[in-house]
DNA sequence: CACTTGATGGTCT
DNA sequence: GACCATCAAGTGT
């Protein structure tokens, strides 16, 4: 039992999924970039959306693997996710930053005043310039709109802890691709 | 660079 | 009513 995109089984642990996602393009109609910044959710684990069972917020997390998972954040942002399934319970990873490479005038259009370096340099302003909504919640991701690209995979990754959290912050379950400037912030070495 | 704060509203207890 | 998987703009060092 497997569900592969882009050479990445999504029926792998959260934090493999997002290790393996770095180097990856992603396109949402035809805009996006490089998968620079990731982070892995997990079933089992306090900070993670799916940790309480599922509700009306995260049902998509508790469908088939290799899906997409779309939430509000703060009210105001939206936030993309892609459904993992390790053992049979829901996990998730967190797309936090791409390298902007294709539709830079679209992005800069939805972005308004960002500079090139924060126009997909975090959750909100990446899905911000991808042009992604609650209607793009629970979409397969190997059909419209997403297109996922296989990339390098000897790419250096760096780990850190998660951002923005509050419970089980010791997990390494951050990642990152070496040296590039697209990271939402750095990694301590 | 680090830290603080306001905006803003959905979600869950 | 508390808590956010955030951002941008502000002040301080």
């Amino acid at each position: 039992m497997s569900k592969i995109i882009a050479g990445i089984d999504f029926e792998a642990p959260s934090e493999v999924v997002a290790r393996q996602l770095i180097g990856v393009t992603l396109l949402v109609n035809g805009v996006g970039g490089r998968i620079v910044e990731t982070e892995a959710y997990d079933r089992e684990e306090p900070a993670s959306h799916c940790y309480i069972g599922e509700t009306p917020r995260n049902f998509s997390m508790f469908g088939p693997p290799g899906r997409s998972y779309v939430y509000r954040s703060h009210g105001i942002h939206w936030c993309l996710n892609f459904v993992c399934r390790e053992n049979g319970h829901g996990a998730g990873v967190l797309l936090r930053a791409i390298e902007p490479l294709v539709g830079l005038e679209q992005m800069r259009e939805r972005r308004a005043l960002a500079d090139e370096r924060l126009l997909c340099s975090g959750p909100g302003r990446l899905a911000q310039a991808l042009g992604i909504t609650r209607a793009d919640n629970n979409l397969p991701l190997d059909g419209a709109p997403f297109t996922l690209l296989a990339g390098d995979q000897t790419v250096e990754v760096l780990t850190g802890p998660r951002i923005g959290i509050s419970k089980a912050v010791e997990l390494p379950w951050r990642f990152g691709l070496a040296g590039s400037r697209f990271l939402s912030k750095p990694f301590r070495q």
